[in-house]
DNA sequence: ATACCAGTTAACAACGTTGTTTTTAGTAAT
DNA sequence: ATTACTAAAAACAACGTTGTTAACTGGTAT
């Protein structure tokens, strides 16, 4: 391991100035640096992390819990946000152990800033961990032991039923993995339930499709089989872009043309590359929003050290072809 | 952020005394070693490793080189791996930056091992990264840049080939992921038709039933599309878990029943949690083999200060229902 | 009493780095 | 030629920890 002090002897500078010089202070002549520079790139310096934050305190690392690799319904949002941190000069590690012992461990290794994935409330503590660093959580607004940035799913299917009414529709269905209590699905069903009740004073019953998951082959059997009942709708609300694509499928194979005879629109946050015939609607706050959101907050609690306030984004809608206007 | 001499101070002794304490030395007699265990605890003390592994070069920490956590095909593995290298005291860390930056970032870390999931070595450089930790490659071990476990795919399809043949299957077919350039399915596919070809002399066209992905929805398209052509088969050797699961799907749709009109047999391994009506026969080599293999080179790397050599895995099958012989 | 133990604890040095202070050398002003 | 000043570099202290060495204890043997 080749250190400070080494390319000191061969440069024949105090070590002092080594550090200075790497770090291009203005206390050092250009000459001498340009050599020292040469030098610790000739040797392949490295600098030490573990001295360079035991005097400064900082590591420039931003901890990511991240539990349930499994479910790789965040890859994205975290893709991008360590692109974005690393554009700001801080490293992103994750943790995929649980909780309690990942913010343990950023701890010890005096990460900058923690964010959390606080997938659907599920294990999370019910009362804040001890913690030297500042810890951001990504998941539900709702009584939140950190500041949270949270979607507001409710409102984005709600906004697309509205705005599917708004156009003349009046039998609208709503996709949606029922499977399970997931309270981020939860929240879209009682959107679709709570937008309808809205705009139809007497109380309709809701059209709901149960999918048995998110993925592409739920959403196709839901629909199928919602199909070969003989229902039918002039409109679906689905509540993931996978979901969609099996809709699509389904509708495909019942030879019902998008949106002649059916209108969609989609919940999804992806930038929508388009590999529809029919381009969709989609209703959601864009990845990217979120993204710039959260590293923006994880960038002000570290330089501001201010405790930012919990924010909910509120979604956008995007209408595209497969939206028809019935009158 | 309490340290060390805080603690010196609140319990009247000096600050070397506590750091014996805390570790447990015989150094510190039982009473003060109780006593300052005790004041640690009240004050919540957390060593900083920054200074520890200064001290110590060593940081408890193995780093896992992750660049593409959209594929969330190693969750299963790096799950388990994290919880063995936890039983033996160490953290694991993920990076998802490109493999270059990680591998820095893990140096700079002064982790003590690096694992990497060399992706189908797609963009994995072609010169070994300079570093000064041990470096274990999860991968291929054809000319591998560094030790390297591997899984032989190959081998795997050839068994479950080899099997089928010998129970009397003459009319066999492969469904894989032909979408891509991708040298894990490749190894599959060659191993299918080097198999066919250790086993009947002359040439027989290979059928092989082109899927596009490795999805459920992607195994049951492609299955579906083969037999409504026409097309017949007495066995299916399946790439991968998903692929078998739209496979059944598909042959359930033409009313074929497993194993009595067509037999399979599934690349797999995950352990087997068996869903489905007949139990699928299984080759590959189980997850925990591999975890543990993973594991145990890690820890030699970081103890033995050894390099061990590339480690190449060889399949099991596991025979189930699914399988009917032929004569 | 003196010297010599063992058992405890305190003091010290070191790890590699950064920020501050002191020294050195070179130049300008008296 | 002495002083005063400035730029550049060296020396120093500190960060929190660990391993080593030195300094105390009280007791036992001389």
């Amino acid at each position: 391991m080749v250190t400070i002090k080494d390319i000191a002897k061969a440069a024949g500078v105090s070590y002092s100035t080594v550090s200075k010089a790497l770090r291009d202070s203005p206390l050092v002549k250009p000459p001498t640096k340009k050599k020292i520079v040469n030098i610790a790139n000739e040797l392949g310096y490295q600098p030490n992390v573990a001295a360079r934050s035991l005097v400064s305190k900082k590591s420039d690392t931003v901890g990511v819990v991240w539990p349930t690799v499994e479910r790789a319904a965040h890859a994205a949002l975290i893709t991008k946000i360590n692109d974005q941190l690393e554009n700001h000069g801080y490293t992103t590690l994750l943790s995929i152990n649980k909780v309690e012992a990942a913010i343990n461990t950023f701890n010890r290794l005096q990460v900058d800033a923690i964010l959390m994935f606080n997938d659907q409330g599920q294990d999370g503590p019910d009362t804040p961990l001890p913690s030297n660093v500042p810890i951001l959580s990504y998941g539900i607004a709702k009584n939140p032991l950190y500041p949270t940035v949270d979607v507001n799913r409710r409102d984005a299917i709600k906004l697309a039923v509205h705005t599917l009414v708004d156009i003349g529709h009046k039998n609208i269905a709503f996709i949606g993995d029922m499977s399970q209590r997931d309270q981020l699905q939860d929240e879209k069903v009682s959107g679709f339930t709570e937008g309808m009740k809205e705009r139809f004073q007497e109380a309709t019953a809701d059209v709901l499709i149960p999918a048995s998951g998110l993925e592409l082959y739920d959403g196709y059997l839901a629909m199928k089989k919602f199909l070969q009942a003989g229902k039918t709708t002039t409109a679906v609300v689905s509540g993931s872009y996978d979901l969609t694509r099996g809709v699509i499928r389904a509708l495909n194979e019942y030879n019902l043309s998008i949106p002649k005879d059916v209108s969609i629109i989609s919940y999804d946050n992806i930038p929508q590359t388009n590999t529809f015939e029919v381009p969709i609607s989609l209703v959601g706050v864009p990845n990217d929003v979120i993204t710039s959101t959260i590293t923006d907050a994880l960038l002000n609690m570290i330089n501001k050290k201010q405790v930012p306030q919990s924010i909910v984004l509120e979604p956008e809608i995007k209408l595209n072809e497969s939206c028809l206007a019935l009158e």
